[in-house]
DNA sequence: GATGAATGAGAATTCATTCAT
DNA sequence: AATGAATGAATTCTCATTCAT
């Protein structure tokens, strides 16, 4: 069996996560009882807090589960609303799911796009971006999102096309420009390296599936690992 | 009468290849008056037909929709067998999926395993298991298996577990033993890369998603991509 | 598109009711215009209208098909509601049935204590159990229940165990206390019978039986059956 | 969950059978070798022991799940027979059923017969009736025959017709004869009794029922319960 | 805006019945 | 005659979506 059920609770999750707005309103204006009291969320804000509360729980529901096998009633219930409360929001299940990944996908590139070339080697230049990335996606649920991605490409084209178009091949052309900056340096020889920026970035996708996969099996040091990937590329360290 | 059945109206599919199993097997029994009757296939050897049939069926619409989204209808209908007949090979869509899924990866072993290591460079080896899986894995049907592993191996900890055991960590051992012989005759400088084996890989495992993502958006030349990330780890190729 | 629902065609059963109802609520409000309008049945009324519904129309099924014939569809139909409705209030069909049952039963018990033992005799009162017996349950639908644990007892251990314990064991002690009450005054000559209640109640039960199978060959006059059954404990009757 | 399963077995039962069968009689064969060799039974025996078979596997199912419970492959399974052999032998399940419940009634009636009255007193004949009975039915599978019709009569009522005419009005009006032989020799006081001949067999019916169902819960004394019924109706026994 | 009860199409699974061997 | 694989209608249960409150 895949599918498991939790019980029914005695108040529901809206009327829970009512009481506790509630409280915490109430309580927000009496304890602040100085000149400028906060501003009392509007509903405009409340129903973006909402929003967010279903974009977290529907991540969470879509990574656990896959795109299919999620129940929008699981998400409501994870996010605290009423199901009917999600159609406010999205048109249906499927533009909730499309919609969701590629906003969840924008964060995913910034990250990656960090800080700005130092004075350093192109070395530590990539190093930097991979150790972020494994910082940042591999170790983490946005790791998770890749997979899903991966996982559920296939059935929704678009999402497939906005991600090639959004993260791919953004960072494939970054990817590249940093290879070119290394051959231009005399740092990699691999002159055919840059017809394949894949390569660079290939141990860390590896590294993604293989913490969502085996990861109870075998731990990976995907740093490490990613390390001894750049020796290849770059020649091997000076013993650190 | 406490039940009522209707009788069927039209002809079904399965109806419809019953007759023309019939009218072939009468066919050649009429059409093959030589000394060698074609041998008729007998119940049994229907039966794995129908099985395989099934099996087949049933990959192709795990691979292009997903466990949770693929319909036992659209098996039967695919595989030219009732819904019903399912049931007399699998006990649900559950362990069909899990029986599958750990049938098709033998092959995949058995593909990877290949010929005995002949009288070349370890480099050559190499790169022979690689062709051999690019040709066999990642341009056919048996990549997109890979990807649909990834996809639901989470969901499905058994089959998980059962390629972690079966292909995963015996293809990991041999990778190390080839870098082990590499390194031990020189080949490869690198020797922090016996511990990574999933390093040698990885390009391979990337072309295996390219494919099912970001073909149509770019092809990818998988074999010359692997050369080169084998010229990182050998050493550059004397210009072929 | 992944999964794609179709709109309903016509009116479905349901669908009526709704209308009925909407029409039925209307007109109160349009007709009602004195100082008291009628409260008009809330959301929760209502659900426990339906409810009450489907355990009405469940019952009913069940008690002429047998827990294995009856069709969750059937009782959808006669309760009004759609299928999926009754699994907003019953886990599946089989606790449906155990709970129907069960809830079926506490009124039996209600019935059957009546009266507190007046002034008359053992006899008179055994005679007023017997008759209130007759009329509440020989004779109704509370008798095809008693039928239907007797059919499905062995099948569903827990209703005939609660049924043993709810029904059962309190009736029997309590014959068994009117039987001693009776050879204490002097009214019943057996002393043994105070070792079986059971005959007390047999041709009640018979009656009932009787009720579900025979009636239409040969009709049985349940309560002289029972005064004559009486006439053997308690001594004949002064020729009424 | 009601329905249980059991595991599917290497060897077929039917196989088993013909397995057993086969050596059984090629072993008579062999070992009576003297002159007048066992006829080995021919086709229309074998086909009556197999109907046999399947009825009495037929009624040990339908006794223990009802009608609608049992499965025909049940059935055949603990016959020892293919599925399609049943339909050999009977039209359908409907009617399987019912010729059933109607051939297995007939002896039920016969064991009622019994001996005729010996030159003893009414009530021995009575007692010696239902000793009888309780000795052949009350303890026996023919008591779940008895509780089955008792189930599953208001669906087939051609079953309910069957039975009303063969077993419950035939005993009835010997029961009658009886009594009113112990009213003519002035055993039995109580003259409405000849009216109601119901009431002598009620606790025996309570017995039958009462072994379904409670038997676990408290053993009831079938046999000294109807002696003490007698002894409301004859008097009370000389202490035995 | 929110809610969540109600809906009903859809999907998995079962099983009486048929029929080629 | 006997078999048992194959069938597909029927049935239970699920869940995305709607809508009255």
């Amino acid at each position: 069996m895949i599918k498991q059920r939790s019980k029914p609770q005695s108040q529901s999750a809206p009327a829970r996560r009512r009481a506790a707005s509630r409280a915490a309103r109430a309580g927000e204006t009496k304890v602040v009882s100085g000149p400028l009291p906060l501003p009392k969320p509007n509903r405009a804000e409340r129903a973006a807090e909402r929003r967010q509360a279903i974009i977290d729980a529907a991540m969470e529901e879509f990574i656990s589960r896959g795109f299919a096998a999620t129940r929008l009633d699981d998400i409501a219930k994870r996010a605290g609303v009423a199901k009917g409360t999600i159609y406010l929001h999205f048109k249906d299940k499927e533009s909730m799911f499309e919609e969701l990944i590629r906003t969840a996908i924008v964060p995913l590139v910034g990250r990656m796009q960090g800080p700005p070339p130092a004075g350093g080697t192109v070395r530590d230049l990539v190093e930097g971006f991979a150790l972020n990335f494994i910082r940042e996606v591999v170790t983490t649920r946005r790791g998770d999102l890749v997979r899903l991605i991966v996982a559920e490409g296939p059935r929704f084209p678009s999402i497939a096309d906005f991600y090639y178009r959004e993260v791919v091949s953004k960072g494939l052309s970054g990817m590249r420009a940093m290879i070119e900056l290394g051959i231009a340096r005399g740092e990699i020889k691999n002159r055919n390296l840059a017809k394949f920026p894949q390569i660079l970035v290939a141990p860390a996708m590896i590294a993604v599936i293989w913490q969502s996969l085996f990861a109870k099996h075998a731990p990976l040091d995907a740093i490490e690992m990613f390390r001894t990937h750049l020796d290849l590329i770059f020649g091997e360290r000076r013993t650190a």
